[in-house]
DNA sequence: CTTACTTTGTGTCATTTTAACACTTTCAAA
DNA sequence: TTTGAAAGTGTTAAAATGACACAAAGTAAG
């Protein structure tokens, strides 16, 4: 009874439940993830950042946390991805000496909360970065191997954010303020990884009217500069009140 | 070292993560959903049907063992919810107790991952049952107050069973073998919480060609009687393979 | 300063999809 | 034989989709 009390409202880190962030970025060209390097003693060097939950804290808050102790960032685009839990998903030897060394607890049975979280990538450059763990970005398409069960979650995280942006415009989150259609366009196809046309896209962009053109336009390109825009959030809000729930992609 | 193998390899409950079932069925109505009677002592009486996972056992396998536990189902359509973690999701003393009368364990901070599943409702009378436990189907919009953070679940389950059949012929896992189109109708509008035209939706559903008529009739009716169709498996692959990815409902 | 290069930005048309809508048919029960 | 109740069926107007090509606006290089 007393063991029920402590258990429950204590501050500690939960041994059998962790959460693992799929944490994107778009470079205007392609999707990028954001992976931990755990060095060349163990199986796959790469895996998704990730830590055990506090007792105290809920999964979102969670989610959080790991994402902000890595970057820096708050206020981030959180979604979950599912719960990954299979026996065996810790299955060698050096795996386990891994986590054991970055972990206060012994490596019980986990399983594991997916999220993924859309960034903006400028606002966190790996090199200026002076954090112990050392984290890159890499292109998903470049991600063939990761640790433990992650290349599983990557797929479930990628599938996930392809059915999201088809009915919310959760890209936003991966633009900077202002920005280019051709832009947006790019990070659509990117998601979605096939073509989409390029007058029909900006059709069905401007028909949404949810992004408003800005007095300015790009500089110092060598090309015609494009037409820079904002997301408009207040129309977004009055379509979702109007029963609206997909763009159609 | 020896500990970590211990905890690792047991076949013991996992005091710290759950699973729990939105068990669905259609009464050719409306949408069902079997529940758990706990009694009078607790607050909600009615919740979830659920239970620790074993350390041995993915948690798939800890969802189906549930579904079985209870119903004696076997090979059930089970898709997972996702996962549900506030620190104080078990926020009342009754609620504790009657936890600890039901598990061996004591009650500590639980997170739990919840799945849907979709079952005939004529393979499961609650009647008929000589479980211990007692359950029961109760119509989902009947349902006001679920024990624990069960009433999150049941929406996060209906919202998930939404998308899914939109992209997806999933409802049949709700119907008999032999239907009639009038009632994967009332099925699709149970789901969906919307009417559609009949027409339309009889045009929509002949088109994707995944049910076959049968030479057989409703019989015993006092109207018209209505033509049996059964699901078209083979055409329904067809159609995936050919990267199709949405009814359009 | 002219040319070459690169990306932006724009409209039409044919086809498909959607939404709205009402009456006849077939059976059982009274 | 009449009544009631659900099954089954087609058209049309409006909207959405998909396919497609060329001129405009800037920089960079010579």
């Amino acid at each position: 009874m007393e063991k029920v009390d402590k258990i429950f409202h204590n501050n500690e880190l939960n041994p059998n439940v962790s959460v693992d962030c799929v944490i994107f970025g778009f470079d205007f060209e392609k999707l990028n993830v954001l992976l931990i390097d755990r060095g060349s003693n163990v199986g796959p060097r790469l895996a998704l950042p990730g830590n055990l939950i506090y007792d105290s804290e809920n999964l979102n808050q969670a989610g959080s946390r790991v994402l902000d102790e890595l970057t820096g960032l708050k206020n981030i685009y959180l979604e979950q991805v599912g719960a990954f839990g299979d026996p065996d998903r810790i299955n060698n030897k050096s795996d386990q000496e891994w986590l054991k060394s970055i972990r206060a607890e012994p490596t019980a049975r986990v399983i594991t909360v997916a999220y993924f979280s859309l960034v903006k990538m400028d606002d966190y450059l790996p090199q200026a970065s002076s954090f112990a763990k050392t984290a890159e970005w890499v292109s998903v398409n470049e991600i063939t191997e990761l640790a433990f069960d992650h290349m599983d979650i990557l797929n479930a995280a990628k599938d996930k954010l392809k059915e999201k942006i088809k009915t919310q415009p959760i890209g936003f989150n991966l633009l900077p303020e202002k920005f280019t259609l051709s832009q947006l366009h790019r990070l659509y196809e990117s998601i979605l990884e096939k073509p989409l046309d390029k007058r029909n896209f900006r059709r069905k962009i401007q028909k949404l009217d949810i992004v408003s053109s800005i007095k300015e336009k790009q500089r110092g390109v060598p090309h015609k500069p494009s037409q820079l825009f904002i997301f408009n959030q207040e129309k977004y809000q009055l379509l979702t009140e109007t029963g609206f729930d997909n763009f159609g992609f």
